[in-house]
RNA sequence: GCGGCUGUAGCUCAGUGGAUAGAGCAUCUGUCUUCGGAACAGAGGGUCGGGGGUUCGAAUCCCUCCAGCCGUACCA
């Protein structure tokens, strides 16, 4: 039978199946027939789904449009799941879904769970998503957080549609960054000590770095102080990258990400490690070559701009050349089928000649997607500011949360599709007013688990209710927007585009807050959900049930938090 | 210079070949001692940056121009 998770698939084999039964009776030629023909029209009053096949049809049919779409439409078979085809102009077949199928739906979504929109279009796949891989030179700042709760989404929406899904964080434990840091921090040390030591010039100005310093004086005194004048000593660099990924660590569970593994960069140079394979596999292929000095991957060869650099003049690798070491790693060592690597959109520049690199250690380059998302502005008071973390000024991840909400800032990153430049509004977040989506859509399920309790104390539950009874347009609306998550899950794992879980969000709960106030909007009690009609409650109830699973799914996709009643902690204080 | 992203309602943004271009906020009008009103119903508001082209059909695809942001390192 017929769900949620196949709907589409099911109207296309009528469609199909009526095309060919049209040729077969001679009413229409046989000519090429284009695929993928039912759509989602905008507007309801076309119904549920539709196709515009006879329009594509019409001219290598030589028929007109209306025609043809009668023809098509006469020969779809009755089916349990719709009513009876319609005939729109210019060409249109609109197809509707039956009461009896949207009813039969609720009791779907109860017997599936959670799940029930889930998809098996990754299964037996294995996916990575990789995001966030700040460098653990500093706190996270905002535009992480945006990072963050687009790589999260999106994991879980992979892992919705099948994929065995990995989450993960790189940790930028090598490199000149790293040098800079630890440089900062010795002096930063050697002050706690008394000393005049200057913080080196484009070394991290931030005051976190103080902070970090007086950490470690606390839990190791002076055991990293070598006399004046000589460098420090490299532990205290690695203690320092260690006691600051420990702090990334936190604050990203305060945003209620976890991630399965933290890979250090450092690992790929271990003995045995992917950077010697990688590289060796290259120099197999003939396509490094050494030239003023350095080690260069010849991807010119291969179709990019120019050649680039792999192990510098001083022998240390570059940046590229361990992120060829690390998606070897990916790809070839750990074999995941698809990987997608968020970053910020400063690093573009370097997504081509990554893909390039890819293919050169034997991946499909398709198989990595970079998804890259536009910096944060944020807005404080009317006023801009722009993120750095090397200007020393910025505003952390943690104080979002902390002023914001972690669910309050993950819906607004998701909010904007990733590829546009985001105006961060602190004010507005901050708001705990209807200025505020993230409440509508959380307060929705706070009033569905809060009709179920009202329920309870009348002694009337979800059980046994007869789902036939649902046939009010609101209710029959509502059973619609609930089906329509499936059609989101797939949209996010093919397109990477986690805006649409907010968004689908926003209808699913409007459909459900219209319901709930359609009594009070027609004047009439006997639409309550609990009414004295006992059956009718029951029958509702469940509806109210299945709705409160998927609403509170959408929001686990989102990484948000699903309430079974809202804090309205501050909002009499501030009005 | 070259390359990438962006330009849609007053504001913040969805919509990536279909029917009258949508949402939230803001503005205005109703509902209103609520199965929790952080709600609902409705209204006004658009030359989809400009100009060409492809198509039965374009916000969407192609070309071109304009504006903003980013990149074009032996930084990451």
């Amino acid at each position: 039978m017929a769900d949620a998770r196949n709907i589409r698939q099911h109207l296309e084999a009528l469609l199909d199946a009526a095309v060919r039964a049209a040729v077969v009776a001679h009413d229409l030629p046989d000519v090429p027939v284009p695929g993928s023909a039912i759509e989602r029209p905008k507007d309801a009053a076309n119904g549920d789904f539709a196709s515009s096949l006879p329009l594509r049809l019409a001219r290598a049919a030589m028929k007109p449009p209306i025609a043809i779409a009668e023809v098509i439409a006469g020969h779809i078979a009755a089916d349990p799941a719709i009513d009876p085809p319609t005939v729109a102009p210019p060409g249109f077949i609109n197809l509707r879904l039956s009461n009896a199928f949207l009813q039969s739906q609720v009791e779907q979504v109860i017997a599936l769970g959670p799940g029930y929109a889930d998809l098996t279009l990754g299964k037996g796949k294995k996916a990575q998503v990789e995001f966030v891989s700040a460098n653990p030179t500093g706190p996270l700042h905002v535009g992480n957080g945006r990072g963050a709760a687009i790589g999260d989404a999106l994991a879980s929406g992979l892992a919705a549609a099948g994929y065995e899904t990995e989450r993960e964080y790189y940790v930028n434990d090598a490199g000149t960054q790293t040098d800079t840091f630890g440089d900062t921090l010795y002096a930063r040390y050697q002050q706690l000590f008394g000393r005049d030591v200057e913080i080196p010039k484009d070394g991290y100005p931030g005051s976190y770095m103080a902070v970090l310093a007086r950490e470690i004086k606390d839990e190791a005194g002076d055991a990293f102080l070598r006399p004046a004048g000589e460098f420090g000593p490299p532990e205290l660099n690695t203690r320092g990258i260690e006691v600051m990924v420990e702090h990334i660590r936190d604050t990203l569970e305060h945003f209620g990400v976890r991630y399965d593994r933290w890979f250090s960069e450092r690992s790929l140079y271990d003995p045995g490690g992917a950077y010697s394979e990688a590289m060796d596999l290259l120099a197999a292929n003939g396509q490094l070559v050494e030239r003023e000095g350095a080690r260069w991957f010849t991807s010119s060869e291969l179709g990019e701009d120019k050649d680039n650099v792999v192990v510098r003049s001083d022998g240390r690798p570059t940046y590229y050349g361990s992120d060829i070491a690390y998606h070897f790693d990916k790809f070839v060592r750990r074999e995941f089928d698809l990987v997608i690597d968020v970053w910020g959109a400063d690093h573009h520049g370097h997504v081509s000649r990554l893909k390039t690199a890819t293919q050169a250690v034997g991946a499909d380059r398709e198989a990595l997607q970079v998804l890259l998302y536009q910096l944060v502005t944020l807005k404080r008071g009317g006023e801009i500011v722009r993120l750095s973390k090397r200007s020393g000024e910025i505003i952390t991840l943690d104080e979002l949360i902390d002023e914001v909400g972690a669910d309050a800032a993950r819906f607004f990153f998701l909010l904007r599709s990733p590829g546009a430049q985001m105006e961060f509004d602190l004010d507005l977040a901050k708001k705990q007013s209807n200025e505020n989506p993230v409440f509508y859509v959380q307060y929705a399920h706070a009033r569905l688990a809060g009709i179920l309790r009202h329920g309870a104390e009348q002694g009337l539950t979800p059980e046994g209710g007869d789902v036939s009874l649902l046939t009010q347009p609101h209710e029959l609306a509502l059973i619609r927007e609930m089906m329509r998550l499936t059609e989101v899950i797939q949209l996010v794992a093919t397109t990477y585009e986690p805006q649409h879980l907010p968004h689908y969000a926003m209808s699913l709960a409007t459909a459900f807050h219209a319901l709930n106030d359609a009594f009070k909007q027609q004047n009439d009690s006997s639409l309550k959900t609990i009414t004295d009609d006992a059956e009718m409650s029951r029958a509702r109830l469940r509806l109210v049930q299945a709705a409160k699973i998927s609403l509170a799914r959408v929001l686990g996709l989102m990484g948000m938090s699903a309430p079974e009643r809202m804090e309205r902690a501050e909002a009499a204080i501030e009005a």
